[in-house]
DNA sequence: CAGCATCCTTATCGATACTG
DNA sequence: CAGTATCGATAAGGATGCTG
């Protein structure tokens, strides 16, 4: 259940639902990558475990809308939290991959513990 | 990258790293399920990502040592936050999911609970 | 102890086509 | 428009055996 919403979908899926009420083709516009397919599946999950509502328009012209419940929202907003600082550590994490990939450093007088 | 962190193990290998220092088969044993395959990816994606330190020992008895580095703390802080918000919040989504699950509610008249 | 290499089984995802 | 159904590719994950 975790996964739901710390999944690579999951998490952006409600991130962009942060910003208010959206259709399902505006949804899968707006995350964008996600197949209709994975989109549905993401829907209904977070549908089932009561983060987003469904809101289906009968009559024509015919849409479904989808936002957050209270809960969501509040899961939705820690994981922005987690997304913003993450993204901001962009640079960060891009140098130390650079660090880490680069051949092995020259020895200076530190060791590893011993 | 985001999917390191909240990747179903980036997750909960930081959520476990949290407790201060701790060697490889601690952490497997604490991440209930987790291969000792997957384990070891899951901790290189995120030293090359710079969330966590690995410390080696090089005399007997050899063994390494996992850590978190600062950013590593705050995004297990965040991580953690979203976690436990998440747990605590299990009964109402295993509610959530038989509501969702029951046979669909009569369509006149009579309506399930509402 | 920590981790790599290999094989093999699943789960996931994308593309496509079709329905209410 | 908002999905469902099916198929095939591919990536993730487990089991086992081996190494520094």
């Amino acid at each position: 259940m975790l996964e739901h919403v710390t999944g690579r979908w999951g998490s952006l899926v409600l991130a962009a639902l942060e910003d208010g009420p959206i259709r399902f083709n505006d949804l899968r516009r707006r995350v964008d990558g996600v197949s209709q397919k994975v989109l549905a599946q993401t829907l209904q999950a977070l549908e089932r475990d009561g983060f987003v509502c469904r809101n289906q328009r009968t009559v024509f012209p015919l849409w479904v809308e989808y936002t957050l419940t209270p809960s969501g929202k509040d899961v939705s907003a820690k994981l922005l939290d987690l997304i913003t600082y993450v993204e901001a550590s962009m640079d960060t994490v891009l140098a130390a991959r650079q660090r880490y990939d680069s051949p092995a450093p020259a020895e200076n007088g530190a060791r590893a513990r011993e």
